[in-house]
DNA sequence: ACTTTTTATTAGCCTCCTCTAAATATATCA
DNA sequence: TGATATATTTAGAGGAGGCTAATAAAAAGT
């Protein structure tokens, strides 16, 4: 059984991006010392849970990755469980299924993954990796980098970042909510979207974190 | 805010006894060596939260109590959440339990509270401590120390031991079921009762564990 | 009361995870 | 290319929590 300072680490390489992750990314993401990511990162390599190369970076294996979806896994059913059950604040679940998601056993993740009939995704539109860490192949794009004049749906909102999903949410921007591109700023990425004759703008900074999908939600 | 370990020490004391518990009784208690007890009593000493009187044994502090019980709230409330939302055995009940409670947060442990209607008991009928530690007088008994042809009704089963738990739930022996005592062995303390009719026998060991009211359950 | 057994504590060591300060590699820029 | 800035790693230390072996205290038995 990792710890829940491994399970942390590896969350964290998995969702800093595939190959060769920064040192002081991953630090910054965790809130530790660098010095401390680079032990933590030694020990990994020792158990073969990731691959470094010194003054590179760092990369899982495909055990460290499978394990990292798990942890994921766990960490997104949490959220559609709690969702479902409590009532939560958006921005509170995900607090909530970051400390709860070290203490799930198998049992009762399957028991919530029945509970919840097995969901593809969890309530911000993250695909929900499969109990062997599968993922569906992404077919979405990022609100950014749409094309003018498309129409498309939302698929994902970030989990993280409480005052902007508030701020996305009140503004009925979720998974779901159909826009249509209508212009796009040269100097600063920001957009201008129609939401059902609803014109409004959205900076560059938060375009960048939703996926919109072009064909119909699923 | 205190570490799993700390968290299982103060839950472990209370547990054990409200006064002078043996330092191997909680070596037992958490399956760790005895030295390893007697370090953390000295650390929870330092920080005020048990008294210790060497070779004599600890207790709880105010503090340390206050603390326990918060614990115990969790866990409980995770009980009955759990056992409400999903339908597991409630043997496996008390195990995840007994993990999800140091995760907790304030916040969640409220949510759970208020989405039950603030309950007194847990599903083993354990009486859920209040936020800042109230538990109700105990006006209750234990089985094996009832009068001869007294009617009575249970109230409280153990929640660990999944053996007896799974044999006394099969015998419809839970919170609730009224019951009258027929016989007592003088030899080895086993009881004999009238269950709606029904004459079974009950072990000592069992019936010690086991709490009821000569009122009618509330 | 003296010896033996049981229970607690101390001493010393280990692993995990963290930190700061110092050293080293890499990147950047003139 | 050489100098500076940034990123990374090493060195060394510390706290928390665990262990075993050795010692000391308390309890129990004769």
């Amino acid at each position: 059984m990792d710890s829940i300072a491994v399970e942390n680490y590896l969350k964290s390489i998995w969702q800093l991006g595939s190959n060769d992750v920064a040192t002081l990314d991953i630090a910054q993401h965790l809130n530790v010392a660098p010095a401390s990511v680079t032990k933590m990162i030694q020990r990994l390599t020792e158990r073969g849970l990731v691959n470094h190369i010194p003054y590179r970076g760092a990369s899982l294996t495909s055990e460290g990755e499978r394990r990292a979806l798990s942890v994921v896994r766990r960490h997104r059913l949490l959220e559609a469980f709690l969702a479902q059950t409590l009532d939560l604040g958006s921005e509170q679940l995900h607090d909530e299924a970051e400390r709860l998601e070290h203490a799930l056993s198998n049992d009762l993740e399957k028991a919530i993954a029945d509970y919840l009939g097995n969901p593809q995704r969890d309530p911000h539109g993250h695909p929900i990796p499969g109990p062997n860490g599968e993922l569906p192949v992404d077919t979405e794009s990022l609100l950014s980098e749409c094309h003018l004049n498309q129409y498309v749906t939302i698929t994902q909102v970030p989990d993280r970042n409480s005052e902007m999903l508030t701020w996305l949410e009140h503004n009925e921007l979720f998974p779901g909510t159909q826009v249509k591109l209508v212009s796009k700023n040269s100097f600063d990425g920001g957009l201008t979207i129609d939401l059902g004759g609803k014109i409004m703008q959205i900076a560059e900074s938060v375009a960048k974190l939703v996926y919109v999908s072009s064909e119909d939600a699923t």
